[in-house]
DNA sequence: ATCTGTGAAGCACTTCACAGCG
DNA sequence: CGCTGTGAAGTGCTTCACAGAT
């Protein structure tokens, strides 16, 4: 069957309200209680949970913690994940000192960057590479995921390297619509742009009573 | 006429392509070559475009600059948003450091953080207020976007202020799917959501041949 | 000859509504 | 009797395909 991509989009969602529910201590959650608490209907939650199997119980709902280890075991969060950063100027710091990564099983193994200032720097437990040796360092040890945080004119020649040594997945920081082969996934992460779409609601709306 | 949610959040993407192309010198572009450039069909484009006007030549495309003006005044591109960051630790730090957002009109006007550590210190070219005084601080003089960079216990309660004052943009940076009245706009920004629905893919496709 | 603007068709996602089970 | 799982209906978005403008 084929699973349309705004519910994978999902899962992850739930999987981080359940890991929630599950820290209170709760056993047992209905679509109706999750869905209120992410802004999901009710029944989007059953729908999406239905293309990968009966995980609830009619009369009851669903047990959180079943419910939470099905999740991450669909979606991959029960292992590691190996990432390289390429591009360790201010953005790139701000990344590798991102502590929310490490504790869902993200690890950044390598960085790279391409002024000779940078090359060389320790960063934390690791030392910045010239990012020249981007494809043999790829090709010794396996990575899963490749971040940019690149100028945007050098990005989509970095996402190509990544691509070209099997990373077949990409989180973008850069402000491009790169372009990426079938097969490789890229998720864009531009504050930017999601500023600039709600101004143009600001604009019209009516502003709030006072 | 109604217009589809996901076409304004498309059309800022054709504005920095087009302003790409106009630094390039390009007087003119089609769909198709902006399609190209963008991963998106021309007849997507020209639909999105459509709802708004007419503003191509039959036979030629359209006028770079003219359609740049024309995308820059429905978004409201056109003016200087004042924005307040609340949260500043490494994360919001980060993003009163980010020199992305003043080059588009998007300045920060103000920063709030609760720990006493953090209230009075400066910050570029602002003191970190107490957040305490956040609503107060609000009524005082108009602010358009709210950027959420606290940690995930507090930021509902956050989010909550900055709409009592009358805040209708919030970009949120915490991990949580935050309930907001309609008529209040909000995006997220969520490195390891994106991440997290990439390693479902990652388990399953076939690695790219080498 | 080329490329827009747009109804109409097609496709994808969401919501409804209810049978069925605990 | 409550709540899931799910076909069917409904909604919203994308793509097609072509008339019309230059």
């Amino acid at each position: 069957m084929e699973i349309p991509p705004v519910v994978i989009d999902r899962l992850p969602l739930y999987a981080r309200a359940l890991d929630m529910l599950d820290r209170e201590g709760r056993q047992v959650v209905s679509s109706q209680e999750l869905g209120a608490r992410l802004g999901v209907t009710p029944a989007q939650i059953r729908k999406d949970l239905s293309y990968f199997g009966r995980f609830g119980k009619q009369g009851r709902g669903y047990t959180v913690r079943r419910l939470l280890d099905e999740l991450r075991q669909i979606l991959g969060l029960d292992r590691q994940w190996r990432m390289v950063l390429v591009g360790v100027g201010r953005l790139g710091r701000a990344i590798l000192g991102y502590e929310g990564f490490a504790p869902q099983g993200f690890r950044i193994v390598d960085a790279f960057d391409a002024s000779p200032k940078t090359v060389g720097q320790q960063m934390g437990n690791l030392v910045v590479k010239d990012v020249e040796d981007l494809e043999s360092a790829l090709s010794q040890d396996r990575v899963d995921i490749g971040i940019v945080a690149v100028p945007a004119e050098t990005a989509q020649q970095v996402i190509d390297s990544l691509v070209k040594c099997g990373v077949r997945s990409i989180l973008n920081y850069a402000p491009i619509a790169a372009q990426v082969p079938r097969g490789v996934h890229i998720k864009r992460i531009d504050p930017v742009l999601a500023l600039q779409s709600m101004t143009y609601h600001l604009k019209r709306d009516v502003p709030a009573a006072k």
